[in-house]
DNA sequence: GGTTGTCAATACGCATGCGTATTGTGCGAA
DNA sequence: TTCGCACAATACGCATGCGTATTGACAACC
């Protein structure tokens, strides 16, 4: 993180600065927050160099997005390459307790599901996440209906996990209690 | 529904009728999307009436929530009046499919989580919600860690589940194929 | 039938955000 | 050295939202 931050001690800006920041700030403070003029702040410059690199805001939006999309892509496909199903679902239910700036992101545009912009990416990313849990889950043994409700109930319990944890704080995100919850959802979600 | 339009025929309004017509703006359009001069149109006034009612926005926002809050409660106060706790858990979980009003607010209120009057109201209602669930779970023989656990996990897959159907509308409510998702949660979720 | 209380309209001032137009500046290439 | 490109600053106009101040209207009550 802090890669806005880092870049603006450099005299001068590009888009792919501009984009970093835009995510930071949504990351921080969500979607709405993305605006031109505390963004241009936050970088140390004026609004005026901001549209030299990008027509409207919304411009801005969507090429941070892209950015996300293929960031999220690439962390799939890593996790894709476990053989073993079931390794491969532990990992990805681990792996949801780390990355904070990731998930950061991702509860922040769940938050904007409403957004014309925003809605395409997450249905996209969405979709390929389910599939991604309900083959796994076939090939762990399910049906193919057993496993396309078991990929939507263990989606549905990531957002909503994202949700009370990162904007309710409803536990503390304490290490060791969270990897316990993590192991009960594991033999929960995970047929033997 | 529609509070707001049927007392918008009579002349004039109550802070009665601004708290339904504010639950109704954030039930189509989330936290954000209440503000005075669209509610007063709204409701076939100008803003000026509107602070005769409330001191600010902010006072609307707050005895709204508390209207929301109050039937919150009694609605939870209905299905914990059921004795067997897998039946209670069971209409709990078939309820959520339904009641698209009050579950659409709800969605609402979660994606506002981190404004400062939402926060804690949602918070208690989380908290009650959670430990209504923890002590079902309790009840049909889960031991005390266990059953918050499975608690959160039932919460955060409602939450989710919210989310993705309201928001996202990943599956568009088709009423059995519903049906069939609560029951594989059921079965998954309460343990036999 | 006049007075009062209750709601509503009008008209402000202020802040923030978008997008545009114009001018300025520094660094690398010619 | 100078020219020009790539970025940046300034200064607009416009829209929307908040909150205030003032005046208006209508019904109930005396």
């Amino acid at each position: 993180m802090l890669q806005a931050a880092e870049k603006a001690e450099r005299s001068r800006l590009s888009a792919a600065d501009w984009e970093a920041g835009a995510l930071d700030l949504i990351a921080e403070q969500g979607v709405p927050a993305l605006a031109v003029e505390p963004l241009a702040r936050r970088l140390r410059v004026t609004k005026g160099s901001f549209y030299w690199h990008f027509a409207t805001r919304e411009a801005l939006l969507k090429a941070a997005l892209q950015n996300w999309e293929t960031h999220a892509e690439e962390a799939m496909d890593q996790i894709a390459a476990i053989d073993d199903p079931r390794e491969r679902l532990s990992e990805l239910f681990r792996r949801t307790g780390r990355e904070a700036r990731t998930h950061s992101i991702y509860s922040a545009l769940l938050r904007a599901l409403d957004h014309p912009i925003v809605q395409p990416v997450m249905e996209r990313v969405s979709q390929r996440r389910l599939d991604f849990l309900k083959q796994a889950y076939r090939q762990v043994g399910m049906s193919g209906i057993d496993a396309l409700h078991r990929a939507q109930l263990t989606y549905a319990a990531y957002v909503g996990f994202l949700q009370l944890v990162l904007q309710l704080g409803v536990k503390h995100i304490d290490p060791t209690e969270l990897e316990e919850y993590v192991e009960h959802v594991m033999s929960t979600l995970i047929p033997q």
